[in-house]
RNA sequence: GCGAGAGUGGCGGAAUUGGCAUACGCGCUAGACUUAGGAUCUAGUCCUCACAAGGGAUGGGGGUUCAACUCCCCCCUCUCGCACCA
């Protein structure tokens, strides 16, 4: 009898040994080849539950994988402990945000602990500790310093829940990301970095991730990015000195404009209205279209509505004389604020000019076709040949598109511009919990950003942060109040604290030099462990942080402290675990959590059953009762090895001759080969652990078939061993306890983690006989053993003679015999069909 | 509307990219061992046909091929992203 898998003491046992001998932790000065794993760092909510356990489980499986492939592996983890949840816990629960993080943190460290997941800790970051944020205030300060930070009033996305303002992207379908209640528009001077400034290079850059981040967020980053190129054409006012600029991708259509309309938001709106006796009917249509929220105003389903200003302009290659309309439709963030309006060949336009009565003109059709516009029933959107274009009717509207730019910038018509989607990235947040913006109002000297020298602003603690929409900071005197940097007289500060994804987006280059005091990052080591070889996170962030981080990246790149300008080399993004079929999460109360689970059968089995649920760049849903099947086979594992300990402890030397092994064993040690093949090609290829899993399942399916007992050969045994310390290694990224028991078991001293990953022999995995299926038309019929190298003549005679297959063939005009190296015979008779026919 | 991904047993999922569909696991059925079984072991388990022989199955329909889950065309459903962006 074995003892039992006793896993509790087991994880215990070495939980300890690992944390003990600092195992994981990188060292900085081997002269191996580095590997820098990272997970995205979580928010310290203060419980995980299994569907978070996912990401962790996997960063670990490839951080344990990765070493014991021979590579110094660098693994931090850290929180992103600022952001409004502390607060909100801190007012429904009484603790002050910075004891809840703490707290939470603390608990949340000890479940990564119980999971088994091993971090290098002494590289620990907390954005919310002043070691930490004096920093963040500094990329704050070097971005003002270059003006890539810079304060505006205008229009922002604010968030009556959170009592706060949102940078673009924080803004999904109109609602807040965080708290989904809908977004409206406020005025308000705030604080932005000029993201846009990078929007090319974050555009083209993506490029170098093609082969290495999911399309899927590079296909999303791109829209995001939202590059257009096209031009800025004048339209004169007629009677005025005005002119109206509108951006246009399809300056092909410039004869086939009919009208031109601007945003209710546009600001030449007032001044064309003075002295318009309709002024008031306009202004209210104005007004209520700005009321409109922001989903009505950009969905597409929205009725066209518009009026005319009693203002015309002028075509500025035609000449024509067109109305000047408001409308809906026009929005002022984009482009100009201004569009041409062509009917013909855009179908926002053309929606508007039949409902208003307004010419159509058709000035590109389809090759050898004429278009009517009187029977027309939408827009002619795709490509055609120029008509009514003056000089240009005839050519091909793309062709004619780049003639016609070149025209107009020619004569000064208007000129080549380019516009993004993409906004700059407003930061001031109107909330508590967050990195102060380093910067003093002065009424002598203005804005006076802080001094290096006098980082961190401290965030001032005993503060009332319930949420207002004023920022709570300036409520607190001695922190509001302080003197300028410049003159040295009374000023104030800037109470707002930044978005907490301005933390998060240089965290990863903190792990490296954690506790200098002097600077944010040491940049020789930066550049050393830089870029992250493998990130690892959800698809959640494929826009914020992913888009953010770089944009710090590129500027670090640009100030000479970083040498490369792409942060992450290698993305995965992995699924969501569903419950139910929808994610989990403690709203919808559908969340699992380990801890029974580990307490019943280990988190061995816990982590062995979240690999084994599916590919793990899928969405899974958590089925409760298959956990266990992972337990069973860490039990068989765990016997089988237990069995033939002590047989195979004291052998040594490696297999010999292992072709003459008894069939049986050398079954066993050709699987054990297979089994490494596979399982290495899985690991290096998609991370599909769940078939690893799988592999390592049917190689302990067939030991469990030996009888420990009845062995005595050494070589024999020899086989054996080979075989169970594969299964050890190839199991340790994800049962990592049970398997480091085992390794001692099979009489290692030493921990598994200085084992290397077993290596495979082509030859010893290959099979001396194998089975080919035999089939007549397609359809299997009959089973045929033969030596793996037989030649193809005696492979198919041997087909034609089988018995199953001689049934079918009998009296049949045999048309072709294809084979097929190693996998089937193809028998291509004449079917019943053609002898019955 | 546009783009991407997906659709395979009762369930989670395999299938080396055109070559034996359903590996591995869960569940289920029967048996064994047991005072007991939510433990363990053995056998079975895509459907249909009483068995066998046979036939049919990878969302549906067509096609290419000796051979299709895989390639091509049409259609349906689900998930995600984008969407009045000029």
């Amino acid at each position: 009898m074995v003892r039992d898998y006793d896993f509790k003491t087991i994880e215990a046992k070495w939980q300890k040994i690992w944390s003990e001998n600092k195992m994981l932790v990188a060292d900085t000065a081997s002269n191996k080849e580095k590997f820098y794993c990272l997970m995205m760092f979580p928010y310290p909510s203060g419980t995980l539950h299994v569907g978070h356990g996912k990401n962790y489980i996997i960063g670990d499986a490839v951080a344990r994988y990765k070493t014991v492939r021979g590579f110094n592996v660098l693994n931090p983890m850290g929180w992103d402990a600022f952001g409004l949840p502390a607060e909100n816990a801190a007012i429904k629960g009484g603790l002050d945000p910075k004891t809840h993080t703490l707290n939470n943190i603390a608990s949340m460290k000890l479940q990564f602990f119980r999971w088994g997941c091993l971090y290098d800790w002494g590289r620990e970051v907390n954005t919310c500790l002043p070691d930490y944020y004096k920093w963040t205030q500094w990329m704050f300060l070097q971005m003002h310093k270059r003006k890539l930070a810079y304060k505006k009033l205008g229009p922002v996305n604010w968030c009556n829940t959170c009592q706060t303002s949102l940078a673009n992207e924080q803004v999904v379908d109109g609602a807040c990301e965080r708290c989904n209640s809908p977004v409206v528009q406020k005025e308000l001077s705030q604080w932005y970095l000029k993201i846009t400034e990078f929007a090319d290079r974050l555009l083209e850059d993506l490029d170098l991730l093609e082969d290495t981040w999911p399309e899927k967020v590079l296909t999303m980053q791109e829209n995001w990015i939202g590059r257009s190129e096209g031009v800025e054409l004048f339209f004169d006012l007629e009677d005025s000195e005005d002119v109206i600029t509108c951006f246009t991708t399809r300056v092909d259509t410039i004869y086939g404009v009919t009208f031109v309309v601007l945003a209710p938001e546009h600001p030449l709106l007032e001044k064309l209205l003075q002295d318009n006796p309709e002024k008031e009917d306009i202004m209210e249509f104005v007004r209520k279209t700005k009321e409109k929220s922001f989903m009505e105003r950009t969905s597409p389903e929205t009725e066209k509505e518009g009026m005319w200003l009693n203002k015309n302009v002028l075509n500025p290659l035609t000449g024509e004389c067109i109305p000047l309309m408001v409308a809906n439709y026009a929005l002022m963030e984009y482009g100009t604020g201004a569009v041409m309006g062509v009917p013909a060949h855009d179908q926002r336009d053309f929606l508007f000019a039949q409902k208003y009565e307004l010419d159509i003109k058709v000035v590109i059709a389809p090759p050898n076709k004429e278009l009517d516009p009187a029977a027309m029933t939408r827009a002619f959107e795709e490509d055609g040949i120029q008509c009514n274009s003056g000089n240009f009717s005839g050519l091909p509207n793309r062709f004619a598109m780049k003639k016609i730019a070149d025209y107009v910038i020619q004569h000064k018509f208007g000129r080549a511009a380019v516009h993004y989607r993409l906004r700059d990235w407003l930061i001031s947040r109107q909330r508590y919990w967050g990195a102060p913006i380093p910067v003093i109002y002065c009424e002598k000297c203005g804005t006076v950003p802080v001094p290096e020298k006098d980082l961190p602003v401290l965030l001032p603690d005993n503060v009332k942060f319930k949420p207002t929409g004023r920022s709570p900071l300036l409520d607190v005197p001695e922190f509001l109040n302080t003197s300028c940097p410049k003159c040295h007289g009374p000023a104030k500060r800037e109470t707002d604290t930044m978005d907490t994804f301005v933390d998060s987006s240089w965290y990863f280059l903190r792990y490296l030099s954690p506790k200098d005091a002097s600077k944010p990052f040491d940049s020789a080591i930066v550049n050393k462990w830089m870029p992250v070889d493998q990130y690892i996170g959800g698809v959640e962030h494929a826009i914020l942080h992913l888009l953010y981080s770089r944009f710090f990246t590129k500027f670090l790149y640009d100030q000479a402290l970083v040498e490369f300008e792409e942060p992450f080399a290698k993305l995965f993004t992995q699924g969501v675990i569903t419950k139910d079929g929808i994610k989990m999460s403690k709203s919808k109360g559908n969340v699992v959590s380990p801890e029974p689970l580990i307490d019943q059968y280990g988190a061995d089995t816990l982590r062995l059953y979240t690999l084994f649920i599916g590919p793990p760049e899928k969405d899974a849903e958590w089925v409760e009762k298959s956990v266990i099947g992972g337990f069973r086979f860490l039990n068989k594992l765990w016997e089988i090895t237990n069995n033939f300990a002590d047989k195979v402890n004291g052998l040594s030397g490696g297999i010999k001759n292992a072709k003459e092994l008894p069939e049986e064993f050398q079954n066993i040690f050709r699987k054990t080969h297979q089994t490494i093949k596979k399982c290495t090609h899985d690991m290096e290829g998609a991370f599909h652990f769940n078939t690893a899993i799988s592999h390592v399942m049917e190689l302990a399916n067939d030991l469990s078939r030996l009888k420990a007992d009845e062995i005595t050969d050494e070589n024999c045994l020899r086989a054996v061993k080979f075989s169970l310390e594969s299964a050890a290694v190839l199991m340790f990224p994800f049962a990592p306890h049970i398997t480091e028991e085992l390794w001692q078991v099979l009489g290692h001293d030493k921990s598994i983690f200085h084992t290397t990953w077993p290596v495979y022999d082509e030859d010893a995995a290959k099979e001396d006989e194998i089975e080919l299926a035999v089939q007549i038309n397609g359809k299997v019929r009959g089973k045929i053993v033969i030596p793996a190298e037989a030649a193809e003549d005696k492979i198919k005679e041997l087909a034609l003679a089988n018995e199953d297959v001689k049934k079918h063939i009998e009296g049949k005009e045999i048309k072709n015999v294809i084979y097929v190296a190693g996998r089937l015979v193809n028998v291509v008779i004449t079917s019943n069909e053609d002898v019955t026919q």
